[in-house]
DNA sequence: TTTTAATTGTTGCAAATGCAACAATTAAAT
DNA sequence: ATTTAATTGTTGCATTTGCAACAATTAAAA
């Protein structure tokens, strides 16, 4: 994932925050935060820790949205924050720079650091964008097991490989593809019954030619 | 969704075009288009007529990824064409203009017109981004009507209304939810019956309390 | 207008899936 | 080392869903 500050000097970093304005908030590991700041649109940038963006359905189902760590960006519109049912997750103790987002759309300056701040926005939000589309491709497989098996060829197209390590636990897992955990377990079975796969752990050796 | 000249003057923007090279293209009705140019990055915009991009996966199921008019932008990364199994299609006859992603993107200058397509376009990408995440949130429930009801929450909650327009026929929906076409006209025919709507070819009318 | 094509509606049935309840295993905390 | 918590595995069963096959309706073309 690109650096939001890619190309731009630490001086020149420390300008552009300054110029912009920035929030700078500390958190504790575990804790759900900014619940105080849904009224506007903001850019948060995690410089230390770990974060989930999680939602809670009324029917008390958890999605993570997304999981950041250093130098991930987030934000309304670049995540969906300004509903209501969203939630920011600390995983560890996490340091968070916050900007207004309509502030840093509508700046005007003709530093080249700001204009680079945002070229580097825009491809991380492309980023994002091709991530999302990734994640529509394998919901809409009609069945788990095609769920599981276009998710196994994203994860394994990353890096060319047929080993792909598990970003995150099963129970995880099963949420990111929107189906019950207990009925993925099943089919993961059959699959390894079938000769398809091999799991250890986090690891998942594919044993079938691409499709 | 934003115009990606917008607060553009037709002047510069026809000095920031020919900067960036545009290739300009005409193709008529009902044409899949671009099989050529998926070897590069592009950024393309649908300066009149309609285009869908669309996906056939291995199994002939067709998926709508989006539909695109005036002013629509598409390309690589924006709608993830350099896969092979993505196609664009002409709903009628259409004049497109095709720029170089790597060129736009690391292009260097201090004009000020090229900054300000660079902020349209981190715009119109976040727009796109708030889109693909609402799918997300549709196609993450795991019933039938549990799909069609948030569907039509986030329809009802575009403009606030009750009422809500199909923007396209029924056989699209089901690709969009990502549903089998027959098991969602049964389930509208429940959702009918049980006084949760009403439906008028494509006019829907909610006739619950937003949950 | 007539014919043809596309879209929408219907339904039986087999297959897939969610759910529930619980066992087994692994990791974390004390 | 022991206890506690979290994760993973298993399976019967009711429900949901996709699929197929076809009828009905609407739109487009000749």
């Amino acid at each position: 994932m690109t650096d939001p500050f890619k190309n731009i000097s630490p001086k020149n970093c420390e300008k552009l925050l300054y110029m912009l304005e920035v929030n700078r908030l500390t958190f504790p590991k575990n804790k759900l935060i900014l619940n105080n700041i849904r009224e506007k649109n903001i850019i948060g940038i995690v410089m230390s820790g770990v974060i989930q963006i999680i939602k809670i359905d009324y029917n008390g189902n958890r999605t993570i949205i997304e999981e950041l760590a250093e130098n991930g960006v987030f934000g309304t519109n670049f995540s969906p924050l300004l509903n209501i049912e969203y939630d920011i997750l600390t995983k560890e103790e996490t340091d968070i720079y916050i900007l207004d987002y309509e502030e840093v759309i509508s700046f005007q300056t003709d530093k080249e650091y700001y204009h680079q701040f945002i070229k580097n926005l825009l491809e991380i939000i492309n980023e994002k964008f091709i991530e999302k589309n990734q994640r529509i491709e394998i919901l809409t497989k009609k069945t788990i097991r095609n769920k599981l098996l276009e998710y196994f060829r994203i994860e394994s197209g990353k890096y060319g490989s047929r080993v792909i390590y598990l970003p995150f636990n099963f129970t995880d897992l099963a949420d990111y593809l929107a189906i019950d955990r207990c009925a993925m377990s099943r089919e993961l079975k059959y699959l390894k019954e079938e000769g398809f796969i091999e799991v250890k752990g986090k690891k998942i050796t594919l044993l079938y030619d691409k499709y």
